[in-house]
DNA sequence: CGCCGTTTTGAGTCTAGTCAAAGGTGGTGG
DNA sequence: CCACCACCTTTGACTAGACTCAAAACGGCG
């Protein structure tokens, strides 16, 4: 399979997740194989690519960043050069009104990608706020750009990472618009799963980094409104919480919720 | 300024509103000048376009298609191959869930695109539906790709709009995951105001294309409760209503609800 | 062990939803 | 050109779901 190697040694790759083994089908060449697109069903856009190719790629993931629990990776009208995907740890994504009221557009686990908003401004729309200590890859925009240009499935994996981001925030308009609180939290729930198992976590167990009122803003209902909705939940038999220990025990259920 | 020309015996350009002369700001020549991009702090990014470029472009937008009102432009799983601006009339793109209940996620007026969801999965994944009697331009996607990667300013352009189409989903979800009804109303008319100054129409009177029942899905509300709002905001002095004639009153008002 | 931030649960309130009915509007065909 | 019809809009009365405020329980960390 091609996939760029990084040396290790430099750049160390995440432990891998026991599970694994279904993760290749969302893969291109475009990215490392261990930092999966969220387009699960992204089109094969990496044939034309070659060997030249990924090595041109790995000089412009060259570099890392490290990011502290709670700290920015960007905020709000930073001057936009660079975009990133997250290599251990997640981050929140949140826009502000004039008035102060938050609104939380996005969570962005391994492999996802950060700073796509900053594109057709110059300068970064939301702030980008670790959850946990974490650690991403600076990807400078000119130098993608200039890659893309050269490398064609290069470019048509960029177009639809930028396309996925509008889908999947159409996605979040639905919840927003339509479902009750009890639905918005089983939907969050089903999205998460499907997140990890995509990257080779269990889709059943897996624990929460966001707090319950970064969930609750993110899905426009508030904090004791999840916690209801959760007890709920747990007292249908349609999941366990622990905090923020998650097993999912019944998948079809919750998906009918 | 550089702009396209195209023949106006083929292409009749749209009669140009009586207002005009503010509507160079948000103009690139990656697009033709009276089918200005939504993303009115766009970055100037045509500068290195030449008037070869620009015969190119002509010729990716020689065809256009008329969309009967209440018609699908297109609809969730056609096909992707082409991205439309629409030059006359009016659009909702909707989502529908698998439990068939439905979220309209966007308004596309008069040079404002549409389509670019179904770049990701080479399927569009909303429908687009007129509003009204509509026309719009068909650029092919696989000629608009090549034509991105000949001329850097019209790749910056597309960048450019793909991230504004993300930024202004974000700016969508701010408002239904934070705001109480009546700000929604007022937000919705004010975004509406913007856009019909843009593109030359008064700001302060217009009318409205979409019924109640579509506004209020787009705003995560009921009908009813549109109407209320409305009815509100007049008692308050801010607008005047008359069906779907909208006037506005106070704008600062309004800003304030 | 004790503290602080987070989570859970309860009671009461309020906003927006639901159901219903009347009033308008615009389009079509006679 | 007018009348009718279908659809849209407004308004009212009542209800339901989520919010607010409050307090107690939990959990992780120094």
């Amino acid at each position: 399979m091609l996939a760029v190697q990084l040396n290790p040694a430099t750049h160390p790759i995440p432990a891998a997740p026991a599970a694994s083994g279904q993760q290749s089908r969302s893969q291109s060449a475009a990215f490392p194989h261990y930092l999966p697109s969220r387009i699960d069903h992204a089109a094969p856009v990496a044939k034309g690519a070659t060997l030249l190719d990924l090595t041109r790629l790995q000089s412009i993931l060259c570099t890392t960043r490290k990011v502290k629990r709670g700290s920015a990776l960007y905020r709000t009208h930073d001057p936009f050069d660079s975009i990133y995907t997250v290599r251990t740890g997640c981050f929140k994504t949140v826009i502000t009104h004039r008035d102060g009221k938050e609104q939380v557009t996005g969570f962005q686990f391994m492999g996802e990608v950060l700073g796509l908003d900053g594109l057709c401004t110059e300068r970064h729309n939301c702030d980008a706020i670790a959850l946990e200590d974490s650690e991403v890859s600076v990807i400078r925009f000119a130098l993608l750009a200039s890659l893309c240009h050269q490398v064609s499935s290069i470019q048509h994996h960029f177009y639809s990472v930028l396309s996925g981001e509008i889908v999947r925030e159409s996605a979040h308009m639905m919840m927003l618009g339509t479902m009750s609180a009890e639905q918005r939290v089983a939907a969050f729930l089903l999205d998460l799963s499907d997140r990890m198992k995509a990257r080779g976590y269990s889709p059943v167990d897996f624990n929460l980094r966001m707090t319950r009122e970064e969930m609750g803003n993110y899905m426009g209902i508030k904090l004791e409104t999840v916690s209801r909705m959760f007890s709920k939940l747990k007292k249908q038999g349609l999941v366990d919480t622990h905090g923020k220990q998650i097993r999912i025990v019944n998948r079809l259920g919750l998906s009918r919720v």
